[in-house]
DNA sequence: TCAACGTTTCACGAGTAGTTGAAGGATGGA
DNA sequence: TCCATCCTTCAACTACTCGTGAAACGTTGA
């Protein structure tokens, strides 16, 4: 991933609502979410929504899809990840200290992944919503 | 980590200057540099390179102390991985397809983790340069 | 064809971050 | 004590980002 493009990613993500948006999309995968959806569930305005989300779909995060009259997000799992990955892997240069500090969970998953067992895992769109530590 | 800490990490890291700061720390571990060596390294005015410093260890991201006359830098590598850890599991929920992307290298860095090849959380002295096997 | 709906774009004001150059501390050597 | 060095802070300016409300756009169904 180059890195102009990642530094977009980085400042599209320094961002509350952008963040939230990345957390709603992530777990509902390719199925995504209409826009007026979104700014029901987080309580955004419209036209805040959709700079919010053309920020994060300019920067690769998300994408668009028109279905009838609504335009469907969702998350680009490949783009969050590669930037996530040039923080890892460029930036830290795999640090060992950092990867510590990734956790478990992480390290879980990964072996998951190496056993191929990576098939999209979108969990249910309703109970859907993460709900995280806030 | 707080979401509020994570949000200033992420515009603290989405600058072009402050990724180069990082990335020049990282890979000298807690020996760190003086700030008039990083300017030189990186040709950056003094002033500016203070006030990008400041932001990157407000954001909990480097760390600093006075030797003598110099004042050194040196990357807080649990607060990158916090940083980074709370994209990964907090915001992407350990998404398999998302820590596919991290590839190959991070798995095989958390595989070392995994079994104890890992730096000591935090303080070891001498652990500075990583050497990452690339 | 037209009204209704969902979404995006535009214009504006307010707040914040970035840059530069100069001034201000802290430290160590003469 | 004085001066040079190293670094930080300040002031002023510019540029960008955020948020709001209104208008415009595209799609659908009557």
């Amino acid at each position: 991933m180059e890195r102009s493009k990642v530094l977009s990613a980085l400042s599209a993500l320094a961002h509350e609502s952008r963040l939230d948006l990345v957390r709603l999309l992530v777990p509902r995968g390719d199925e995504g979410m209409a826009a007026g959806d979104i700014a029901r569930t987080l309580g955004l305005s419209a036209s805040r929504l959709s700079f919010h989300l053309s920020a994060l779909e300019q920067a690769g995060l998300i994408r668009s899809r028109r279905v009838s009259r609504n335009v469907i997000y969702s998350a680009d799992l490949s783009g969050i990840g590669g930037a996530i990955s040039y923080l890892l892997a460029d930036c830290c240069m795999d640090h060992p200290q950092v990867l510590a500090c990734c956790g478990a969970s992480a390290r879980h998953a990964l072996h998951r992944v190496a056993e191929g067992d990576a098939a999209p895992r979108i969990t249910d769109p309703e109970s859907g919503t993460p709900d995280p530590d806030r």
